[in-house]
Parts: structure tokens; C-alpha cells; sequence
DNA sequence: AAAGATAGTAATTAATTACTATCTTTATCG
DNA sequence: CGATAAAGATAGTAATTAATTACTATCTTT
């Protein structure tokens, strides 16, 4: 279903080539998409591609950034949405989780981005990533506090640990089952269980 | 600190094979581990290494193949030295912590095999390995209810996952900040927010 | 409609890398 | 001690792939 046209302006074609490498990373390990096979997809020469991107790196980057990007907005539109700090929490679990659903890419290629060692620009990126989601998560679980529906002596940052930690393993086991589909049946599952962990207890 | 000896037996040298790409997974991405890099640690030229390995992907399968043992062991070791169920899962926890912290490169080499899609030997390996894993969990969490140290009705399928999920969550978080000692902070902190969820309400 | 800017093509290059064929050294055992 | 098989060295090959470049097609502005 890409649009087979050619003379992109060149934002709309650095969009389509964020779009297609994600698609392809739902299909085959990211570190064999190679810039063919993306010109490919997209109904381009390979060479085409860097008309647009300086080298391969900055493709991916590029890739990490529009996911930080639209995960947050999705989350944090998740949680407004909530009529409690708890049920924010829950909203905010099942959007990243559906998130993931829909582009099983892209675990995919933030795992192989923190396979490289030392300090990189996507993992910068993945970095700031997760630490504003954790101020979301803290911010969440201190007003679920005062709201008496956590509890008051709750270890919010191994809570919101934990948090990330519940859908990093459910991504995981999906890959290792080679099915997405069942992250959906285990994540209410997995997430009852932490709510027991973290609820007030009365 | 690798040894220098020339001219090892077959198997002894598939064993320093095995340690060394292990060691290099720690220090560089995985999927950059090239042939060439584990003949020179090794202090043998890459030729050499096609002595004892049909091709680079039974190197990979060999590692995965010894981690898999390994950790059941150490992780069986552990759970039998404990007092109770309860405290047979936390000593599997640590235990499988430690040995993380000790070969870091090993999850890196697992995530990496898990990115390819479909079936690989590698991940079949790894899918035994986190059955016979889950089955163990399953054991001792059945035990724990019989011994009321945890909940009756806990979702043994959730609880399990949750174990997991943890210990991958903290790896994650670790190669995200390039800090593997991080993991011994926060593991503990983790596993109580845990025991919170799964133990008996009393 | 001319001129300039933007986007894409096609072919090439240099580097990397898994794997192999052939020759040499070393260990071992009768 | 000497034959022989195992282990390693040397010197390749073939395939892949990111990047470059000279050229062309298409769109936009004046």
C-alpha cells in the first residue's frame, strides 16, 4: 500500500522513508534493512535515498525520534483521557501496548539500537525518551497517592520500573513467539497483577 | 586475560569460542562481532575458526546453547538452597541477575537473535529455554500457594511473566544507561514491589 | 516560455566479510 | 623416534552494501 509516487517534496519523502523502515523492521531483523531495500519499497533507486538523508545513521534517527515523538503524544492523550491517577495508569499501559501492536517494528529497532555499545545518537534519543516517561509514570503515581489509591509508601520509581519493565517483557516473549497478537491477551492479565503490587491496601 | 595457547583441542577451543564471542557481545554490538574479531582474540587467525565451526551461525547457536544450560543451572542451584518458595523465587532472581551482570554481553547476543523473524535455531533454543524457565516459575509459585506464603488466587501465567519481565526491564534499562551495575540497585527494589503483588494478603 | 531548483536514475567504487583451498606446524602414540 | 592426524597459517574468492557521481526528469518561479 505505498503510494508509488515519485517527486516527493523533500519532507513528505524523509516521512515516507520513516514509514517504510518501520514497516520493513515488522519484517525482517533492522540491521539487514539495507538502503535498497528501502529505496525498494518506496519505489525508488538506492541512491535516491540519499538525496534525502546525509547516510544510513541519519535515517534511523530519524526513525527514533518520530517514535519518541508519537508514543508520548499517544500516551499522554491516554492519560488525560482517565478519570484517575490508576485508571491513567491503565490507559497509558494498554496505548503504548497497542502502540507496539500496530508498528511491531519498532521494538525491533530500538532493541538493536541499544545493542551498540557506548553512547549513540538513537540511544541519546531512546534516553530522553524513557526518562520523560518516567516523569509521567512519577507524576501519575504521586497523585495516585494522595488520591489514597496507591499506596502512600510506594517506591515510585521501582514502580514505574516495573511499568516499563511489564511491557518490555511482553514485547520480548511476542518476539520470541513470533506473535504480536499475544501481547493483547496477556497485557490486562500482567497489569492486574501490578496494580495488586502498588494499590493501597485496605 | 585470554589465554594465548596455540593448538587447543577441538572442543576446548569451541569452549574458548563460545566465551570469547560472549566477551566481545559485552563490548560491542553483537551483530558487528565478525569472524575476523573472534579469531583475533582469540589469537588465531579468522581461518582457524572454520576449523571447529561449519559456519558463523553454529558459533552463535554454541553460545546460545551454553547460556542456556548455564543459567538453568545456576538459577536451579539457587532455588534449591532456599528455605521456602517464596524465597526460592527471589534467590532465582538474583541468581539470574548476577549472572547477567557477569557475562553482560549475553542478553545483547539474545535480543540480537531475537530480532530475526521467523523461526531460527537460536530462538528455538531460547523458546525451550523460557519454557523450562516458566515451568520452574510455575512450580514454585503453586508451592508458595499451598504454603500460603502467596496469594490463592494468583495468576501463576501473570506472575511468571511479571518475573520475567523484570529481570529484561532492568536489562533493558541497563544497556540503555550503559550501567550494568545499575542493575544490582534496582533489582532489589523491583523484586519487593513484586513480592507485594503476588504474596498472600494478611 | 525561459531559468533555476528540486528529485530521481544508473552505474560505479571501496570496503567489509563469510567462507575456502592449500600449505605448514604441532602434538601424540605405537 | 617417526608417522600421522589434528590444528593453525596464508592467501585468496565472491557477494554484499553504503556511498558517490554524472546525468536526467519534473516542478516552480519569474
Amino acid at each position: 500500500m505505498t503510494h508509488q509516487v515519485k517527486h516527493l517534496p523533500a519532507n513528505e519523502r524523509r516521512a515516507v522513508t520513516v514509514e517504510t523502515v518501520i514497516k520493513l523492521a515488522a519484517e525482517r531483523n533492522p540491521s539487514d534493512i539495507t538502503t535498497a531495500a528501502i529505496a525498494e519499497r518506496m519505489g525508488l533507486t538506492q541512491g535516491a535515498v540519499f538525496r534525502h538523508f546525509p547516510n544510513k545513521d541519519a535515517i534511523l534517527q530519524a526513525v527514533i525520534e518520530w517514535v519518541a515523538e508519537r508514543l508520548l503524544f499517544l500516551v499522554d492523550k491516554a492519560a488525560r483521557a482517565a478519570p484517575s491517577p490508576l485508571a491513567a495508569l491503565e490507559a497509558m499501559f494498554m496505548a503504548h501496548v497497542n502502540f507496539i501492536i500496530e508498528h511491531p517494528g519498532i521494538p525491533r529497532i530500538l532493541f538493536g539500537e541499544l545493542q551498540h555499545a557506548g553512547e549513540t545518537i538513537p540511544k541519546r534519543i531512546a534516553q530522553t525518551l524513557t526518562h520523560r516517561y518516567r516523569e509521567r509514570l512519577h507524576r501519575l503515581i504521586e497523585r495516585g497517592k494522595t488520591n489514597k489509591e496507591l499506596d502512600a509508601n510506594l517506591d515510585r520509581e521501582a514502580a514505574a520500573f516495573l511499568f516499563i519493565g511489564m511491557i518490555q517483557g511482553l514485547v520480548m516473549q511476542s518476539l520470541l513467539a513470533n506473535d504480536v497478537g499475544r501481547i493483547l491477551h496477556d497485557a490486562p492479565r500482567v497489569f492486574a497483577l501490578f496494580r495488586q503490587g502498588i494499590r493501597s491496601t485496605q
